[in-house]
DNA sequence: CCGGTTCTGCGACCTGGTCGCATCGGTATC
DNA sequence: GATACCGATGCGACCAGGTCGCAGAACCGG
């Protein structure tokens, strides 16, 4: 939806950041996408629309609308990083095997956030790194 | 205790597998730092006793002793990859702020293992990837 | 102590990301 | 509209952490 687009373009207007084409791109690209998508897909995608844009302005462009709250990063395992909307949090899982990455059941750490707050003080951040594991296809034969 | 060193060496030889200064060096420093270790540690660690191992040779030994069973790395967050013997595996908990690294309660994540297997059949592997988050002392002041 | 095979040192390379700098161009103001 | 300011951009170099191909060294069974 284009007024998807518009409707954070605004958020961007009114928190003094200016919006340019590069940062059009990147959000058309996340909202088209609709799911994580890893930064270099963004970059792909981005210069798609906008040839001249450069990797470094992509990540520049995560960095800001991240420090905005728009978007959130998550680590699906290795180096790749991943970016989505904020408003659309999940857990991860991803198969080590096959790569695959799909969506957990919500509050799956629930109780075990709670314990470690208790027990250590520890504030966990569940979402912030994948699940890592092997998945049904991969595990049968 | 040096024939913890000798009994992995001699794992190695059992195996097939040489026993060479590189490797011993390598050992060495796990075994004494009795606890997980950066590459780039091991590598300072082992290079102060062999000082012309190879970057790259100590990461080869590292795959090796994982393909033997005897060490398993771990992953604390962003890049950095850490080290220890097997038989001390154990869950870490990373601090973002402070970098700091603790060890989990053991079997934190049993019932959360139960529970994805059985809805979607996904075997997760919990000790992979450490469990990040804010420590008690960087939340509170 | 010899031979064959495995390890090693070396340096180049790779991925994923960051930085400094000069320039460009949104935006507020007039 | 036109202007000017300052943030955003393009660019290429750089960085961390790790991997690879190769030629030569060295382990170890005989």
């Amino acid at each position: 939806m284009g007024h998807r687009v518009d409707d954070l373009l605004g958020t961007l207007r009114h928190q003094g950041e200016r919006v340019t084409p590069a940062r059009r791109a990147v959000i058309e690209a996340l909202v088209a996408a609709d799911g994580h998508l890893g930064a270099e897909d963004l970059v792909d995608r981005a210069q798609r629309s906008v040839p001249s844009v450069h990797r470094a302005t992509i990540y520049r462009t995560l960095d800001t609308l991240e420090r905005l709250g728009v978007v959130v990063h998550v680590h699906l395992g290795h180096g790749r990083a991943a970016y989505h909307l904020s408003d659309d949090v999940h857990q991860h899982l991803v198969c080590e095997v096959c790569g695959d990455v799909t969506e957990a059941p919500p509050r799956l750490f629930d109780a075990v956030a709670r314990r470690l707050l208790q027990s250590d003080g520890f504030a966990m951040r569940p979402y912030h790194f994948a699940v890592v594991g092997e998945c049904a296809r991969c595990q049968d034969p």
